[in-house]
DNA sequence: ATGAGTGCAAAGGCTTTGCATTAGG
DNA sequence: CCTAATGCAAAGCCTTTGCACTCAT
């Protein structure tokens, strides 16, 4: 994930909130910061754990904010936490591997024909279904290193 | 989904669940119904409202134990219910159309070109990286018709 | 009989919200 | 100044669990 390190990433997030009305304050800067370090979506605690300053309820509001946003996605597995990231526009389009056991995860780059794969079916599915298909999201899902 | 229609739907599951060392009773055997009579994903309150006698704590637990015995496939999407449907071995391999508005799932019928490459991406994923994948998940994600 | 399944109600736990305070423009 | 954001605590809400009762083997 290059992208990540980029360090026109605040100025981008700034830009994408402005467009909503929203401010890039010190909190959601901080949450950025977190989620850009990480090489992995991230739940709440460990949010917490990583930047000790932040009130849970902060972390909750702004997480939504930088989702409308588009700054940040939020993604859901079987386990009880959800889990964020920086969204694919700021760190490039991935996909994930995602732990049945634990619910861990990982993130797999995309690939050139995998993605011309996808798109062909989202096409595809547009046609014969109601449905405006936007993006689309792929999880490999199995057992990780650590539960194996 | 034609495997729905299946008369032996009810023997698959009760095998299903015998190897588990579980029984098909009576709500479990409702539960395998609606969820068979739909042609998505359900969430409980949907499958409450569709089966009135049934007892919410025990569709719940039900639930936990149909999925255990892979007879059904909990998923997750952005909103407040979980949803749950038959597995693939029962109804056929599908991914799903996820609305991002109201959380509503379609299902989408698997394409043979689109699997094979998804296969492919599955075979890479496991090479690099420490997980040992099972199987997959693809949502297409959009806006369906009723909130477009 | 005897353990599994059921149903009602209460508890759990992640997430959201109320409200007073602080910061930003 | 005045609206937005923050932080603490309390409340919400989906889901899980305790417990007594019923059913099937």
């Amino acid at each position: 994930m290059v992208a990540r390190r980029d360090p026109s990433l605040r100025e981008r997030a700034a830009a994408q909130l402005r467009a909503r009305q929203q401010r890039l304050t010190a909190g959601r800067e901080q949450l950025i910061e977190v989620l850009a370090a990480a090489d992995r979506p991230l739940t709440i605690p460990e949010i917490l754990h990583r930047r000790r300053g932040l009130a849970q309820s902060s972390v909750y509001r702004n997480l939504v904010v930088l989702e409308d946003a588009g700054v940040v996605h939020r993604i859901v597995t079987h386990d009880e936490f959800a889990r964020y990231e920086l969204a694919d526009e700021l760190t490039g389009h991935h996909h994930h591997l995602v732990c049945a056991t634990c619910g861990r995860v990982e993130d797999v780059p995309a690939t050139a024909a995998l993605e011309k794969s996808l798109d062909a079916a989202v096409a595809r599915a547009a046609r014969t279904s109601g449905f405006r298909t936007y993006h689309h999201r792929l999880d490999l899902v199995g057992v990780c290193s650590r539960c194996a």
